[in-house]
DNA sequence: CGTGAACTGTTCCCTTGAGA
DNA sequence: TCTCAAGGGAACAGTTCACG
């Protein structure tokens, strides 16, 4: 095999970043530690082994090694175990990093309630996490506007559920109020569930009697750290520019423990929007509920899944 | 030494709204 | 209705820290 090292970083390319990589998984497959490589490089040795198990995962996964799945693939004992298959795999992989299938998908009812198993056996907060998986699932709303959620939103004074209810406009990312409905029974099982957590580890508290005890202006889902998750401005001044960073990592996490592939807050939205098409909405009504305001943004990224005319005549009369 | 969670700087791309 | 520029937020790719 010749060692070619990359003379010049200069171009950055991720074509040049891939054989890198690749490099780096043949070094460490010789027995170097991530340490070693990483101080070679002049990375820290975490970047290395992120950069190491991208190749490692991908070539477990195409390349068919036996008693090699991506997920052993996370582990480098068991890389070096088959280190020589391996190796095979990446004589034969070419330059060329594998190409993103941004392939959005709308999920299934079996894998939503599959995935909400799985966060609920991995979960250290599993009624917040449960919680929060369903409302994305059952609003469509963005992960920055559930972070601004308050009780006040999700109850009446008298601790019922407010069904109708609206994203206010300081909630909204648009800056324009909109209807909101809790019509899940999933949904509000989890959030009942912690709702009451919340009150019994004495959680952002109100007055005795309204709102089931809990402050109706703190925030719907408080942080591990039992403050809201936090929201920080950025940009230059005079820009009105918000991030949550908690929140979109907490996502982030459900879905690795869901085990969903290829599936973000974002897109969750598609599948939002394909429920509401298969029960008869037309564009104008997704649009309001996810807050799109122009409809032909609305066709464009939730474009109308369209039968086939078989199916569509099939039993017709 | 290896792994994973939490955190952060930067990049990418969705969405909006003005103008034609 | 189309095009285009820019705002706004999510994703990516990195670091630090804790732990077995």
């Amino acid at each position: 095999m010749q060692m070619e090292e990359p003379i010049e970083p200069e171009e950055g390319t991720p074509q040049s970043s891939w054989t890198l990589a690749i490099a780096m998984l043949r070094n460490v497959l010789d027995g170097d530690t991530y340490d070693a490589v990483a101080s070679r490089h002049d990375i820290t040795r975490t970047a290395v082994e992120r950069r190491i198990k991208a190749v490692a995962i991908h070539v477990a996964s195409t390349a068919g090694i036996a008693g090699l799945n991506a997920e052993g693939a996370a582990f480098v004992r068991r890389l070096r175990l088959h280190r020589d298959a391996i190796r095979e795999a990446l004589d034969k992989l070419g330059t060329e990093p594998p190409a993103h299938a941004r392939h959005v998908r709308a999920l299934t009812d079996e894998e939503i309630s599959s995935g909400a198993l799985r966060i609920r056996g991995r979960s250290h907060h599993h009624h917040e996490d449960m919680a929060l998986y369903y409302i994305l699932l059952a609003t469509g709303a963005r992960p920055l506007e559930i972070a601004r959620l308050e009780v006040r939103d999700y109850l009446h004074a008298d601790g019922t559920v407010r069904h109708i209810s609206s994203v206010r406009s300081e909630v909204a990312i648009t800056g324009r109020e909109r209807p909101l409905f809790f019509c899940s029974m999933r949904l509000e099982e989890a959030l009942n569930a912690y709702l009451a957590e919340r009150v019994a580890s004495r959680q952002g508290l109100g007055a005795d009697g309204e709102y089931r005890g809990l402050d109706p202006a703190s925030r719907l889902f408080l942080s591990t750290n039992g403050q809201g998750f936090e929201i920080k401005p950025y940009g230059s001044n005079g820009q009105k520019r918000f991030r949550c960073r908690a929140i979109q990592e907490t996502y982030r996490k459900l879905f690795r423990y869901a085990e969903l592939k290829q599936v973000t807050a974002l897109t969750v939205r598609h599948t939002v929007a394909d429920r509401l098409y298969a029960r008869g909405a037309d564009e104008s009504q997704i649009g309001l509920l996810l807050g799109i305001a122009d409809r032909s943004a609305v066709r464009d990224q939730f474009p109308r899944p369209l039968l086939s005319l078989d199916t569509l005549t099939t039993d017709l009369v």
